[in-house]
DNA sequence: CGCATTTGACCAGCGC
DNA sequence: GCGCTGGTCAAATGCG
């Protein structure tokens, strides 16, 4: 059943990263390529235990009951690590990320479209969930026998049709209930690589990227804007790709990478890098620009042809980011994750985060 | 002042 | 056809 897979042990990189594409690793045979392989799968074996690419390709290609969720829900172990962030894709901290543990929350496939519900823990940051994009949001309904509004968003992004639903479950006071539909025809920035950055360069104090979680009053979008967050880089030449007026810029670090399953190239950093919704671009990082940060860009988005169809892209983000509290205490059984305050921002190396938009960087 | 959120109004789909 | 419900729009409001 794909609810046992979403439980193994990641699969070889490829298969992680890359999916089908394998545009960058098809023809990797040598030794030296192979042994970066073998440690970055280590490096994902070590930080990721969730689903992989393939699972989710599978299930969502699949006919998809969302029979088995209830027995994901079993792991609840994990499910306490599934961290989400402001309904409003609030990013308030790179510490507060969703959980790529899908074995922790519940892939519904509400239709065969472009449209799936994630059923996720919130865990701090007053049950706001992040995601890896910026959201705004658009209009909030009383949705009927539910005591809780259902929040609705659309990615900022201007080409972006990409939409969401947040609803709090009934049933569960810390469970979010979010509904993604349409594609995102941009790329979401990691916030791995704003640890990976701080690893880079130091400083940057905890609060980094707006990690300090605080809770404003309320959600409020693009955080590094207003929080301390470390002082962006000069900007980049921009380097247009126009496949990818990324509001995720807007995310600024806190973003997560997309990957993209088949049918896309791997392009260089600046591709990915971060912008405004006005398609300017935020800025790369100098470390990643140095050494080559490669982006995911889409081919002909006009056409979108990916057969993804975006899904991944919208549930990869989740995958390649840890939970909030998993930095020490992988599994905290089910405590109460929004009561306990936010997790200090995960910056050291031992982070359990990570974002595959590094690991082209080991290659 | 610009931007994001709020919220009531409006619209469309569906069932009866 | 009508009413209900969900989804979206857009003016008003609030915040930095």
């Amino acid at each position: 059943m794909a609810e046992e897979e979403l439980h193994q042990v990641p699969p070889p990189l490829e298969s992680v990263v890359w999916g089908s594409s394998g545009d960058l690793l098809g023809a990797a045979d040598d030794g030296p390529r192979r042994r970066r392989e073998s440690m970055v799968n280590k490096l994902i074996s070590t930080v990721y235990s969730g689903p992989t690419i393939s699972d989710i390709e599978s299930a969502l290609s699949l006919s998809f009951t969302g029979g088995g969720a209830d027995q994901l829900a079993d792991d609840d172990a994990s499910m306490d690590n599934y961290t989400s962030a402001s309904a409003g894709g609030v990013s308030t901290s790179p510490a507060v990320v969703l959980s790529p543990e899908l074995n922790s929350s519940k892939v519904l496939m509400s239709k065969m479209e472009n449209k799936y519900t994630l059923k996720m823990k919130t865990c701090g940051n007053g049950g706001l969930a992040e995601d890896g994009y910026k959201w705004r949001k658009y209009g909030q309904k009383s949705i009927k026998n539910s005591p809780n509004p259902r929040s609705y968003y659309r990615c900022t992004n201007p080409r972006c049709n990409a939409k969401k639903q947040v609803e709090r479950a009934t049933d569960e006071a810390d469970t979010l209930l979010v509904t993604y539909e349409g594609l995102h025809l941009h790329y979401t920035y990691s916030h791995f690589l704003l640890q990976h950055h701080h690893q880079q360069s130091p400083p940057a104090p905890a609060a980094g990227g707006g990690s300090t979680t605080t809770s404003s009053k309320k959600p409020k979008l693009q955080p590094p804007r207003d929080g301390p967050a470390p002082a962006p880089p000069p900007p980049p030449p921009i380097i247009d790709h126009d496949d990818d007026d990324a509001p995720a810029g807007d995310l600024d670090l806190q973003s997560s990478f997309l990957l993209h399953g088949g049918g896309s190239s791997w392009q260089h950093a600046a591709a990915a890098s971060p912008r405004r919704d006005d398609g300017r671009m935020l800025g790369v990082f100098p470390q990643q620009e140095a050494e080559g940060y490669y982006g995911c860009g889409f081919v002909d988005r006009q056409h979108n042809s990916n057969n993804n169809g975006g899904l991944l892209e919208d549930v990869v983000p989740l995958l390649v980011r840890r939970p909030c509290n998993s930095s020490s205490s992988t599994t905290t059984p089910t405590s109460s994750s929004s009561s306990s305050p936010p997790p200090p921002p995960a910056l050291s190396t031992t982070s359990p985060y990570i974002d595959m938009a590094i690991l082209p960087n080991i290659f």
